[in-house]
RNA sequence: ACAACCGUAGCUCAGUUGGUUAGAGCACCACCUUGACAUGGUGGGGGUCGGUGGUUCGAAUCCACUCGGUUGUACCA
């Protein structure tokens, strides 16, 4: 083995083995029950990031867990053809190779452009998933717009439609103008923003007036220019200043159509002047107004947000009115929103009804993809009516059949489900699930599987033109089905029997409304068991905090501060960092801060860390509920650790390969150190199982950190060399026994985090552990041996401990070099510590380089020397000549305080006739002990004490 | 505005039902190239647990209020 871990030499080429080998795949041995996670499907032509890197890490970790512990398990993989960005991506490269637009080469031709991309970069964060050690069945790879994830899209929207659950309506959606497309409430960012707050006079019809008087009402708007879609003015029915005008009408100004005051608890008497001009077509809020007072929608706008020729007139049912018509100004034809906005305004003020313009901050919806003001839009879409199945969802949660961790998502959940809208599904893209519905002549829909079947169901003969409808389903639609549609329903297959319902999902909290929820609903609808009873997608939801940078923020492209898992597995210099946070972006014009961030943080680049030290870092900082601030530091911190995990195993493996390890029998006669060991491996394997099985993984590996360094190198391996020295045949024979298979068996506890240098330290320890098994990932997991924790020798040897740290703080502190062997004088010992001290003389002499140790007689004068207290003991080291008596009285001095400002809280305690009436008898026992030998550890310093300064 | 979560060492974070002297990693100081490892070893310094009040014999832990942060939802005529 090299002096030194270095995770590129063998990474790779194990996954390879694994993958070659098919130790992915389930094993097909159901004794032990199946286990099974779905990946969150991730953009199949994306690339990995941070997020992806944790809960990937947690699946695998998961994974590998219950397969050793021999379980049939899947981890299933896949990914998603991510409607919106990927179209985006191909248009923009067609802008810029060709100049064209999607349009210009047509619907054909551009599909084919999608699927060249798709088949170009889809393999990208495949690979880099395997860069990750993910323990996929890849032979089980699905993609949503494969075939048979189609089919199980199109049979859902089938059967939904049949079941009255899917309806097309025209209703306001959020609406990009840029992107041409409906997007969902996820897709669009609220930003703060300055503007303004218009006050209008609107005229009151027919020579009425308020009760001060005046012929107008004033309103105040935001958005002026939607003034032109106007269809009624709202007053509280509660306030005495207008309530009388509710019925009367308005000449809304401009486009000089009559418009009717109503009376809506919408209006909010405290705010404005009480007011509210109404604009359904173009306001979520007037929209349910609208809908209450049955008021005519006005939609003003093109889909590119400018302003029409004729408004299209809409009822609010949402059919379309042809009765009324209303054509827009003639100025205003053809303007876009902002432009339109200051004509507005222009005009009221030449109008002289502008009343006043204040100053108004607000929130801005933003279309996150496209970075342009998102237009509430009137347009036909396809919904699902979720409510009927959403009750199902919450009951499945309310009753723990689906249980959330960290718990608290579930009100997250609920508060969702409690006020669920109709999911829109449709879009008006062309890179996804084409809707099975088609249209004839007048417009009459029909929904099914194919054409074919359309016709013959509803006896359509050939000569009836049919045309698809243009618009395909929300990606979200297809993930929704993730669970079973990947287990290959709609047949009724062995793996859907096998691994459904799954047992965990690991995602993150932002979509849990998106996804989960969804994923929750249609699964109960479609998928149940034997009796009829609705199954649920996954038995857990394990939450994933964000991963953030070091200073909180979020990770984004734009700011520059986005991490590449790889790079942190496999390094990167500065300049290529540079290059690429800087290459391909967005806003060219935050290249130069961000460049100026980057040399400034990553002055050397990024080291390469390999993808187990990655996969522990986030591991160990993956407590739950919470985000992740990502620190470098931890990183290097676990790089170090696995360094000392290989140099430990180097160390074993230099004692035990080509040595008799008592595998095939022999005397051995085990130390103290090796039954400690032992005892202390078991209360690792105790702690990892439960973490693990908590969904803890920062303390298993914090368990694992703490043993591997801590206990098993800091002492263990430190205690086997004067055994190794000098130990008779039976006592080499049980140590070199103890440390291959303490080794072996640790590999297998820390596998599921770190699998690639456990599985190669593991193919080198093996044959001398005599174990058998091809590869570690399908080796048995450990498991807690309550036989092997020796309580007494633990203690013994904490004790032990306890010992030679006191000499080792006697040479720090008095500057003594370690390479000075030193005497030790003990005394107020008693036979425990007596014969502990002589059984273990070889450990002692080693670890604290002792030449000898001998006991003080009682009533012996002891020579000039530094002193420690270890329990009642008092370890004495002579230290004639050398000794600066200052120091060593300052030292005891600072141990009398120390043990002074316990005692003070202790006496405290037992003085408070309170504490000693109601406090457990056991509690105040152990007050009492403690206060004892607080008082005479101090009487035994100060003795000390005397006795150095009377020499 | 409401809700959830968070506030513990210089930094990033643990601390499960209240009970010895509140822990880890990194950073820091001193010493040590000892034959597994300088990506190391040994020893050490560093926190009145955001604040106030309460419950309790006892509070980082429970309760109330309060300040600060994050996220979500709502509002924003």
């Amino acid at each position: 083995m090299d002096t030194t871990y270095n995770p590129q030499s063998l990474e790779q080429a194990l996954y390879k083995a694994w993958e070659e080998k098919g130790y992915f795949k389930p094993s097909g041995d159901q004794s032990l029950g199946n286990y099974c996670i779905m990946i969150p499907p991730p953009n199949v032509t994306g690339s990995l990031h941070m997020g992806h890197a944790f809960q990937d890490t947690i699946m695998d970790t998961l994974t590998r867990y219950q397969r050793m512990k021999g379980k049939n398990t899947l981890w299933q993989v896949g990914t998603d053809h991510a409607g919106i960005a990927t179209q985006m991506l191909v248009e923009r490269k067609l802008e810029a190779e060709e100049g064209k637009t999607r349009h210009d080469i047509g619907r054909d031709a551009f599909m084919e452009k999608v699927w060249d991309w798709k088949n170009h970069s889809g393999g990208t964060i495949t690979q880099q998933l395997r860069r990750l050690g993910a323990s996929v069945d890849w032979e089980r790879e699905r993609f949503t717009m494969d075939e048979g994830l189609s089919k199980a899209v199109q049979e859902v929207f089938v059967r939904l439609y049949q079941d009255d659950l899917i309806y097309r309506g025209k209703r306001l959606v959020n609406w990009d103008p840029k992107l041409h497309t409906a997007i969902s409430d996820l897709e669009v960012e609220n930003k703060e923003k300055n503007g303004h707050m218009w006050h209008f006079r609107y005229p009151l019809a027919d020579a009425n007036l308020t009760k001060d008087g005046k012929d107008y009402l004033v309103v105040a708007t935001t958005r002026p220019e939607t003034m032109l879609g106007d269809s009624a003015v709202a007053v509280n029915p509660n306030d005495e200043r207008y309530n009388d005008l509710i019925g009367k009408e308005i000449i809304l100004p401009i486009v000089n159509r009559r418009i009717v005051i109503v009376g809506d608890e919408h209006a909010d008497m405290e705010k404005g002047t009480g007011c509210v001009k109404i604009t359904p077509a173009h306001d979520f809020n007037d929209y349910e107004v609208g809908k209450r007072h049955g008021l005519t929608m006005v939609n003003i706008f093109t889909p590119n947000a400018e302003v029409r020729r004729d408004a299209e007139v809409i009822n609010s049912d949402g059919t379309v009115n042809n009765d009324i018509h209303i054509s827009l100004p003639e100025a205003y034809v053809g303007l876009e929103r902002f432009a339109a906005r200051k004509a507005v305004v222009a005009e009221f003020e030449a109008l002289g009804l502008l009343e006043k313009i204040d100053d108004h901050s607000l929130m801005v919806p933003y279309g996150d993809r496209s970075g342009v003001v998102i237009e509430p839009l009137l347009t036909d879409q396809w919904y699902v009516a979720v409510a009927p199945m959403a009750k199902t969802a919450q009951e499945a949660v309310a009753n723990g059949d689906i249980k959330f961790v960290p718990q608290q998502y579930e009100n997250m959940y609920n508060a969702w489900m409690n006020d669920i809208q109709d999911w829109c599904i449709s879009r008006q893209l062309w890179w996804g699930h084409r809707i099975p519905a088609w249209y004839d002549e007048s417009g009459k829909v029909y929904v099914g599987r194919s054409e074919q079947e359309v016709r013959e169901q509803n006896q359509l003969p050939a000569d009836v033109v049919l045309r698809q409808d243009d618009d395909v389903l929300d990606t979200w639609f297809s993930s929704a089905l993730w669970t079973f549609s990947t287990l290959g329903w709609p047949e009724d297959t062995d793996a859907l029997r096998t691994f459904h319902p799954t047992d965990v999902l690991v995602t993150g909290f932002d979509i849990i409304f998106f996804w989960v929820a969804r994923m929750i609903m249609m699964t109960m609808h479609f998928c149940k068991d034997e009796n009829g009873k609705p199954q649920v997608p996954f038995k857990t939801v394990y939450v994933t905090g964000l991963i953030r940078d070091e200073q909180g923020n979020k990770m984004s492209k734009s700011k520059g501060n986005v991490l590449d898992p790889l790079d942190m597995i496999d390094g990167i210099d500065l300049e290529s960092l540079v290059a690429k946070r800087c290459g391909n972006m967005m806003q060219p014009q935050l290249a130069k801060k961000i460049e100026k961030s980057t040399r400034k943080e990553f002055a050397d680049g990024i080291n390469a860390h390999g993808t187990d030290a990655l996969r522990f870092t986030l591991a160990a900082m993956a407590s739950t509920g919470r985000d992740i601030n990502w620190d470098m530091s931890r990183l290097e911190g676990y790089r170090n650790f696995c360094n000392k995990l290989w140099n430990a195993s180097r160390y074993v493996l230099m004692n035990t390969e080509e040595h008799d390890c008592g595998i095939n029998g022999g005397d051995m006669e085990l130390s103290l150190a090796d039954r400690w060991i032992l005892g202390q491996f078991n209360q690792t394997v105790a702690q990892v199982t439960e973490s693990i099985d908590n969904y803890r993984f920062d303390m298993a590996a914090n368990a694992l950190y703490e043993f591997t360094w801590n206990q098993f190198c800091d002492w263990y391996l430190e205690l086997t060399k004067p055994v190794l020295a000098n130990g008779s045949e039976a006592q080499q024979r049980a140590t070199r026994h103890t440390l291959i298979t303490v080794l072996e068996a640790l590999l297998r506890l820390m596998h599921p985090v770190m699998p690639f240098i456990t599985e190669s330290i593991w193919d080198r320890v093996k044959p001398v552990a005599g174990v058998e098994g091809d590869s570690i990932m399908l080796a048995a997991y450990p498991q807690f041996n309550g036989e092997q924790v020796n309580e007494q020798a633990m203690a013994e040897l904490e004790w032990l401990k306890q010992v030679i740290v006191a000499v080792r703080n006697v040479r720090g502190e008095l500057n003594i070099a370690p390479s000075k062997p030193l005497n030790a004088l003990v005394r107020s010992i008693n036979d425990d510590e007596r014969a502990r001290l002589n059984a273990n003389e070889t450990f002692l002499f080693r670890l604290a380089n002792l030449e000898s140790i001998s006991e003080l007689g009682e009533g012996e004068k002891a020579p000039m020397s530094a002193t420690q207290l270890v329990g009642n003991m008092e370890l004495l080291i002579p230290m004639a000549g050398l000794i600066d008596v200052e120091a060593e009285v300052a030292r005891i001095d600072k141990q009398i305080e120390k043990i002074n400002q316990d005692m003070q809280r202790t006496a405290g305690k037992l003085n408070n006739a309170n504490f000693v009436a109601k406090a457990p008898a056991a509690v105040i026992d152990k007050e009492r002990a403690k206060l004892e030998e607080m008082q005479t550890n101090i009487a035994k310093l100060n003795e000390q004490k005397a006795e150095l300064q009377s020499l």
